[in-house]
Parts: structure tokens; sequence; C-alpha cells
RNA sequence: GCCCUUGUAGUUCAAUGGAUAGAACGAAGCUCUUCUAAGGCUUUGAUGUAGGUUCGAUUCCUACCAAGGGCACCA
């Protein structure tokens, strides 16, 4: 960060000692290593700007009212103007600096600041916070599973991708409020009550997860029912008014005990997953402060639409929007009207400088007329949301089953990807204990690296024999580089090697460079992920750093007594364990000790 | 039909308008009496089509083709 800002202010004392202006300087790491630390093209930019009105006659003629001179030269022939300038007053921590390519600045860094960014991790416990969001309140929602319905794999990923946003961005500075908005009314629980009371509640001896399988199976059938059976329709929509207005016992009873199951099941999912929540949101209560917002507003943002309803012409104020009903024919609020009182719900519950909303996408456009309205309504509070759309899990294959047959649910997936863990580890040296808490470490760590390797508005194509992934590029392949790196300070303690820098005249390797190289970077990548909200940036990094680690180790011995390298090459396994196990966390992925 | 999103190796994903488009899986070969082989090292192979803007386009713009999502009483 602070290596990043110091050239950025030299390039732009030196462009301004040389009469040019450049509003911002792009400073970049080069793909290749060997071109360098850092790069700039602010001679191609600077070159352009440059440009003095002339004749047409010069290359590219004229474009945007500029115009190319030659006498401006070549961008190559610019850098190197530029460069000769930077040279006159070189930083202690540049080694040189060189024009490449058609006029890129290469900046190459002394083996000094290396070294010393090694040194700054060992101190730092902390090492890639920074400050962008210092002081901010802001709550993330996230995860948002549905009582009554089983915990489906698109909840496993609002839960990843939120729970890693929220880490990131608490490592900016930010004070973090996780909240869970739960539908815990609607159709969906009518369908599963109709049929709850057609065939009795499970046995009490039954497991809270086995209960809430019982409801989801329940759900399936009777959704199944309503669209097939009009009788059962009928029933179902009277369910629902009655769910809503909680106007009979037997109904309550059951729907009490079914949100409570639900729940609880749901609570049992977080632990493995690593997530808690400071609020627990509900459809039911919001509804009515919702319903409240849009009577007030009725005739003034709300119109009433064909038989009855209540609805919203978006398009009328955004072509690109579209009409929405907001309280249905029958007198319920919908989802939106929900929405509109939740979001007013949490500003009253937390002074928020931001409320941001983790959904898939198919919520994206609904929610921009949800938006529209409250913008209305309330300017202030629409202009501190802010909403993050993932994509969808999609099936590569068309199979919706798993190899046992069974429905894939998020919570299902998790079991079989921490079986297979199991199965991996069954012959090693650990505990029963131990196993088991590795194969949940583990396989956890494989669906959460699987979900947040690619940027999050994708969609995932969903394969199950390959989706889990325990080698190459996986969550198992970073936890596994950390767990040899730890085994090796193990084994530096009880060799009595301590991590040391005395590296007197003597030069580390080339392969020790490329570790090194990277390990400084750490705090300009979470910076971007906090910055754009996109957790893939640290995971690609993360494999960057495993892979050089890996190859270091593999081509190194490190705990050597004989080897004077041998205490710095124990730091720099030390820095790249400190790096590991803080990105492993921004993704919500544990770092075992061993594996 | 309209509106969003996405098209990159055989497959799954990267690449803030820059340098030789990177990985992983798959395939072929090599590598454990050096610290965990879930590892390391070789080899193989890609920007949907047609234009445009730019010194330079996977990236921006337009059209087309293809996929996913959304378009009034579900969430």
């Amino acid at each position: 960060m602070y290596m990043q800002e110091k050239i950025e202010n030299l390039i732009k004392n030196t462009l301004k000692s040389l009469n040019i202006e450049a509003k911002s300087i792009l400073l970049e790491h080069p793909a290749d290593l060997k071109m360098g630390d850092y790069s700039t093209n602010i001679a191609f930019i600077s070159y352009r700007a440059l440009a003095v009105a002339t004749d047409s006659h010069v290359p590219g003629g004229k474009h945007n009212g500029i115009i190319w001179a030659q006498k401006a030269g070549s961008p190559y022939e610019l850098a190197e103007k530029i460069v000769k300038k930077l040279n006159k007053k070189l930083p202690l921590e540049i080694l040189k600096i060189e024009v490449a390519g058609a006029g890129f600045i290469n900046f190459y860094l002394t083996q000094d600041f290396f070294v010393n960014s090694i040194k700054e991790i060992l101190e730092n416990k902390n090492f890639g916070q920074n400050n962008l969001l210092t002081g901010k309140k802001i709550m993330v929602e996230y995860t948002d599973p549905n009582p009554f319905k089983p915990f489906h794999i698109g909840h496993l990923m609002s839960n990843t991708i939120g729970e890693s946003i929220s880490r990131i961005i608490e490592f900016s500075g930010a004070k973090i409020i996780r909240a869970n908005y739960q539908g815990d009314v609607g159709p969906h629980v009518a369908k599963a009550i109709y049929e709850i009371i057609k065939k009795g509640l499970p046995d009490k001896s039954k497991s809270v997860s086995e209960s809430a399988l019982y409801i989801g199976e329940c759900y399936a059938k009777g959704s199944d029912e309503y669209d097939n059976n009009t009788d059962a329709k009928k029933e179902i929509d009277l369910i629902n008014k009655k769910v809503y207005d909680r106007s009979d016992k037997s109904i309550n009873d059951i729907y009490d005990w079914g949100k409570r199951v639900t729940l609880d099941a749901f609570e049992e999912i977080y632990k493995i997953l690593g997530t808690s929540f400071n609020y627990y949101f509900f459809e039911s209560v919001m509804a009515p402060i919702g319903q409240k917002l849009v009577n007030e507003n009725s005739g003034k943002i709300f119109e009433k639409g064909d038989e009855g309803a209540v609805i919203f012409h978006a398009e009328k104020h955004d072509s690109k929007l579209h009409t929405r009903v907001f309280i249905t024919s029958q007198g319920l609020p919908t989802y939106e009207t929900k929405e509109l009182g939740l979001t007013k719900t949490k500003f009253e519950k937390e002074s928020l400088d931001m409320s941001v909303v983790i959904t898939a996408h198919e919520q994206e456009e609904y929610m921009k007329v949800v938006s529209k309205a409250l913008e209305m309504i309330n300017p202030e509070i629409a202009s501190k949301m802010k909403h993050i759309v993932h994509g969808m899990m999609r099936l590569a294959t068309g199979k919706m089953s798993s190899r046992k047959g069974n429905v894939i649910t998020g919570e299902s997936l998790i079991l079989e990807s921490c079986a297979e863990i199991l199965e991996k580890i069954k012959d090693r040296n650990f505990t029963d204990e131990e196993k088991t808490q590795i194969s949940k470490d583990v396989g956890v760590s494989a669906l959460k690296y699987s979900i947040l390797k690619q940027n999050i508005g994708g969609n995932i194509i969903y394969d199950f024999e390959k989706s889990i992934s325990f080698e190459g590029d996986s969550g198992p392949y970073l936890q596994y580089s950390y767990a040899r790196a730890n085994s090796i300070l193990e084994k530096a303690k009880v060799e009595n090697i301590l991590p040391g820098f005395l590296l007197n005249d003597k030069k580390s390797d080339s392969l020790t460079k490329d570790i090194e190289k990277l390990l400084y970077r750490f705090p300009e990548v979470v910076f971007r992920s906090s910055k754009e909200f996109e957790p893939h940036y640290i995971a690609n990094y993360l494999v960057d750093i495993a892979r050089a680690y890996n190859n270091y180790y593999g081509n190194t011995k490190i705990i050597d007594k004989d080897d004077a390298m041998s205490p710095y090459k124990v730091a720099l396994t030390l820095a790249f364990s400190f790096v590991m196990k803080n990105g492993l966390y921004l993704l919500g992925i544990k770092a075992p000790e061993r594996m």
C-alpha cells in the first residue's frame, strides 16, 4: 500500500516537472514477475495529452478534438525521458527503472524492500487490513433461507459470498452487522402445513434435521398438489390467510412448531459453515410495517390496479423498469411491500452508513423496482442501499440428485463433501475427533472455494462429480499448503532454528524472490476486493502464493542447520503462513494446522 | 416482444483499455530413503460472428447469434 502510493507520487511529481498533466496514474503489477514489481503505462497516456495541434498528416489524425503531433515523439521516447528524470531522485526501495515494450515504465524493488516487507508481515498479525471503510457501520443481509423449505444450494452460495464479503469489508475497518431475512409467511408455508395436516407430525424421537427434512418434503408435495389439484389449491389459499391472521389454533400450533424446527436446523448448518447473525428479520413482522408505508403513499406513489390490487408503475419513472404489485387484490402484502418494511426497519434499528443485500440475480430486476419506490418514499435511505447479486447454481448434467439418489440441498452437499474428506483421511494418524474436525474444515472449504473462486455475478455450473475439487485450484489445496508450512515451522522449533533476517551480502535465489514478490501485495488485493465487493481477487491471489510457496518447498530444503539462509527461509515460511491464514479467514475458510 | 446478465483451451474459471491472453481439471511424460505426493517439474490447447472507437480491444460502442434471469397479484 505504502509503496504503491510512494511510486504514484513520484511519478506525479516527475510529470509535473516535465509540465505534463496526468489525471490519474495507473500503477499495476506486470503479469510476469520478470518485468518488474510495478509498472505504469503513463507514457502512452501522457503522449496523447502532450499532443499539440498541427495539421492532419499526423498518425491517427483527429480524435475527440485531440490532434496527434509528431513532435511529441513516440511513447517509448517519452517514457525514456520520464525515466531519465525519475532516476535523478530514486528512493532507496527502488532498485532500477526500465522502459520496456512499446513504452511501459517498469519499477524493480530492492532486496532490502522485500526483506523488510517480510519483517512487516511478521510484526503485524492483521497484515492486510486497510482503512477504506474505517468508521462506517454497514449491515450485510445474506443467506435468507425460508422456514418450511429446505436449505438449498442458493442459500449456500448466498451465505458463502455474504460471509466472505462481510469479513473483507470488516478488514477494511467497517463495523459489520450481519442480518438474515427469512420468509416465515406466504404460500410456501401454507403448502407445507397443508401436507403436515394430512400426514401428521413426525415422530418425537426424530432429530431436528430429520424433522426439518420431513417438513421440506411436505412442502414439495404440497407445492405439487397446489399446481395440480384445485381443491388442494383452495384449501392452501385458506391456510395461507389463516397463517397471516393467526385465527386458527391448530394451524398456529403446527406453524410455531415447524418454524422453530426449521430455524433450529438452519442454526446447525450455520455452525458448520462458520457464520452467525446479529439480526434475524422475518417477513411476518415486516409485512405490516411495509403495508403501512404503502397505504400512506397510496394515490401518490402507488395506484389501484386491476381487481383492487395496489401497484407501482415504475416504468413511469424509468423506462427500463416495470409495474409490480405491492398489495394483492386479496389485500395481502407481496414481497415488494415486505422489502420496504424491512429496509425501513434496518435503518431504525441501527444508524447505518450502508445497507448491503446479497441475493441471486433472479431478484435483480424487481429489486430495482423496489428501490425506485423507496427512493420516492425516503431518498436518504434509498441512497444507502446496495444490492449485490450473485449468479445461480446450475446443473451441468441435468441430474437433480446426488450419488445416493437424494435431492441435492445445500445441506446434503455439505455433508457429502465432508464425508468424502473423512474417507480420504481415514488411515491417517489422527484421533477420531481430529478426523471429524478436519473433514468438516476441509469439506466446507472445498465448497466455499468453488463458489468464491470466480466473480460473483456469473452462474456456477454445478457438476456433482467435479464441483468438489480437492486438488489443483481448490480450497483444500490452499489449506494443504498452509498445513505443510505449519509442519515446517514445527520442525524449525524442534531444530531450534528461529526466523531470522541476517542476509549479509548473500542474495536469495530466484525461487525465494517469487514468493517474496507476492507476499507484500496482500493488502492491495484486500483493498481491491473490498472496494469492488469481490472475494475472488483474494481467492486467486491465495492460489498464486500457494503455488509459489509449494514450488519453493518442492525445490529447496528449508530446515537445514548447515545452511546460513535457513533462518530467513523459516521467516519466509512464517510470513507465508500468516498471509495464507488471514486470506483464508477472509474467504470464510478455516486453516487447520494439520491435515 | 421489451429489459438485465453472460459468451475465453475439450471442461470449469482468471485477466482495473496494454507487453508473449493466465490457472486448474482432462490427456502424455518425469518426480517421494529432504521437511505432508491433497505436492513439484515438462508437454498439449482458447477470446461466439460482423462492424466501429483507439497508438493499442477479451475488456468500450452497434448489430447479429447463443445461454441464463426478469416482465402485475410467488418469493
